[in-house]
This record gives C-alpha cells, structure tokens and sequence, in this order.
DNA sequence: CGCTGCGTTGAGCTTCTTCAACGATCGTGG
DNA sequence: CCACGATCGTTGAAGAAGCTCAACGCAGCG
C-alpha cells in the first residue's frame, strides 16, 4: 500500500486531487509507537501533525496531582494535532498512545505548501477544527452542568450511536481512561455504573455494556431525572 | 466609517488585499443588540458569523435546572460563530449581549466565496480556530482538574497578563458571570474571593481586583496549594 | 508462583451546592 | 425627589456529590 493510498482514506484529504497527494507523500513518515508510549508532551513544539493509521492515541492534560483528564482520544484514520500548524507555537496537552500503533507522521512545512494553494484541502481543515471545536464546547457543557451519572449515561448513547447499535456497546477502553474522559476517578465510575445495573439501566459483561433501558438514560443525560 | 474600515480592523482579515474586503462590504450588515438580548440559540441554524464592533457577548450552555455555563466572552474586534461556516449545521451554543452592543454579521455564502479563493484568509480563519481550540482545552483541564480557588487564580493571572498590570486587575464582568466562566455560582465564588482576601492575596474595590500576592495566587493555580 | 495493573468496595472527609435571608445599588415611575 | 422593585452580591446553615485512603479480588504475564 502506498503512503498517498493511506492519505486518500483520512477525511481530512478526501476530494483531493490525486496531483497533491503525490505532493504531500513523499515528505510524511510512519510512526510505531508501542502501548504506553508518550508521542509528544505538552509544551513541545509542534514540528507537524499526525494520522492514526493503527492503533489508539489519547490527548491529554495532567493535574499536579497527577490526575489525568482525557480530552480526547483518536482510532484509525482521525488525524490530531493539527493545532500546532498554525501557531507556530506549542502543543496544549500531551498525547500518548493507548495500544501499539502505528502513525503517520506529516511535517508542518509540507502541508503548509499544500494548503496554501488548494482552498479544497483549507476548508477541508476548517471542517475538522470546528467539528473539534464542537466536541469540546459540547465537553465543556457535560464537564460543568452535568453530575457524573449524566456524563456517563450522555456517553454510553454517544457510543451506541456511533456503534450503530441500540442495545449493546462495547468501551474500546479501560474503565480508568473511561473515568477519566468522563472527568472523575475510576472509584466513582464504578459505584456509578453499578447503581445503574441495579437500577436495571444496564447490565455489564466485561469490555461490554448492555443497555436495557434507553429512555431512562436519555433522562438521565438531560437532567430530567437523578440516579438516586 | 466605511464598513471595510471596519473589517480592516479585524484580526481575522489583517493583511488581506483592499479588494477582498471591498467584496466583502457590501454583504455585511450592522445588528444594535441591547444588554440581555439574545442573539442567537443553541441549535439556530448558522446562516453566518459576527464580529463585536462595540460592546460585549457571551457564548454559553444552559443545563437543564438553567445554570450557566460560560463559555467565552466576547469584547472590541473579536469575530464568533465561526463554526456555523464550517459545517452546515446548527451552533453549539447560546449567544447573548451582556451589554449594549453593536455587531457586524457576515452572510455564509459571501464569506465562503472570498475565503475559497483567499489562502491567507484561510489561513488567518484557521489560526482563530486552532487559538479557540487552545483556550477550549485550557477550559476543560481547569474545570475538571482544579478546584474554584485554583481556577479563581488562573483566571486572575491571565487577566493581569491581558491588562498588562501586573497588580490590579478589574473585571469587565459581572461576578455572577464570573462565577459561570469559571464553573461555579456566585456564592462560592464570593466566599472564595472573601478568603483570598483574608488571606491577603487580593484586596476587593468594587469592580476592580489588586493583586497583593502573585506568588501565591500562582502557586494556587498550578494546584502546589492549598486555600484551606 | 508471585507480581503488577485494573476494577471493586467501604468509610470518612472535603468541597461545593442548595436554600434562605439580608444589604446595597440602581433605574423607574409616582 | 423619594419610594419601590429588581438585580446583584454577600453570608449562614445544612446537605449532597464526589474524592481520598485503604483494602482486597482478579486476571494476565513474566
């Protein structure tokens, strides 16, 4: 497989002309990172941006305490860290890989090449910041206005929309970095997602989440009603 | 005042050629909003973006027991909406004047001609996404990883840096709007100001804020102390 | 086999919110 | 000009939510 073959399937590049695929490919590089391993940390310069072509990557900050809050996490063919394109400053957060991956890697020099001269890739670009944009103002919201039983039922019908189906949904994650996406601590989310077993909301069989009742977790996203 | 004199002043359309604003122009249109009026709501469909001429905006999420969450305040110069451009969706958010303002909103479709044949003006309109993402993320570590106290602080220190005075500081906000930005109410709020005061960081003046204690206040930022 | 990381459970405590009341300020209308 | 209501900020007391700390079971893996 060609590297412009891996380029053509991230949406970042769809509709491109095959002329600046070729343009962009000869200056990207793939990346392996094994499990557990830091790709950049907060604070470095960003030199490029990266496309996850196998594995797992979570976006990060850490307290002082040491405590992690998730701010994102990327699978296969989301690209990340494209912030450090036009800033020509630093990235915001540290990025580390959840399972071995594999990365390619797009030097900020070559893309700014590129993107200055085709107005499809810019808005292309433009699509992804604000589609980001709007998951953290939609974060933010959940982080700020809603308790953890909310946060947790919010995200269980976020994966199963994403999953496609209404019944089951599988955490492609620990249930630590779950709690930590979720803004609290593993103790918390168990005792939460225990409560909502007993409730009858879901039934839990490992790395899967049953849901059995959709309406009331839908309640319980809105604020409508509590997880007493 | 011509309408592209105003443009001119815009961060977003610095160094663009006279000509593109002056087909800009005639498209745009001035909106007075008064104090409390709102502008826009979460789920409106974004027909373009606006600029603050005069005046302040902010741009917030209200959960469903109608406590807000702030998510930014807009004053002099800045543009907002910008994700509506993007995809051709609906706004995240609410939009309100927090005082007498006036606006100058830029239609979509004018907009998106100019920028698909401007690579500096994409480029501009995405170094102002990629600065949003920054202070977006900067947002959730605060409210997910530090207390009211830490988060009171951070706040402090970054408008000391905005104001350029390293010792007093004053707010351009209510304090019940403060409260909201930072993810809180206005009683906690208060008692936090009250004991930082106590403590002789601060020292309250109406709407003005001396800072008597920078350390301190950092080193409650970063989460090394405590205000017990 | 023992180690390590993950998940769970319990007890106590901190922080923040809720609810209620009150003072101050400001704009408005009598 | 004063009185009134509304909004904002403050303060107190009580309660809820979640965090810390500690302990333990369990699985995977060297």
């Amino acid at each position: 497989m060609k590297v412009s073959d891996y380029l053509a399937t991230v949406s970042l590049f769809r509709g491109l002309p095959e002329k600046q695929l070729d343009e962009l490919a000869p200056a990207v590089s793939i990346r392996r990172v094994r499990k557990g391993e830091r790709i950049f940390s907060e604070g470095d310069k960003g030199t490029g941006f990266y496309v996850v072509l196998e594995g797992q990557v979570k976006i990060f900050k850490v307290g002082m305490d040491g405590k992690e809050q998730i701010i994102h996490v990327f699978d296969n063919g989301q690209v990340f860290a494209e912030v450090a394109l036009f800033e020509n400053s630093v990235f915001p957060a540290h990025a580390q890989a959840m399972k071995d991956s594999r990365l390619l890697f797009v030097p900020k020099a070559t893309f700014s090449e590129v993107i200055k001269t085709d107005p499809a890739l810019a808005m292309n670009m433009m699509a992804t910041l604000c589609l980001r944009l709007r998951q953290l103002v939609n974060m933010i919201e959940s982080l700020s206005l809603k308790e953890v039983p909310g946060r947790l039922a919010a995200y269980l019908i976020h994966l199963g929309h994403e999953q496609e189906s209404r019944s089951s949904v599988r955490l492609d994650i620990s249930k630590t970095a779950l709690a930590s996406i979720l803004g609290t601590i593993p103790e918390t989310l168990s005792r939460v997602l225990k409560k909502m077993a007993d409730r009858g909301l879901i039934r839990m069989d490992g790395p899967d989440i049953i849901i059995l009742d959709l309406e009331t977790l839908e309640e319980l996203a809105t604020g409508d009603i509590k997880l007493v």
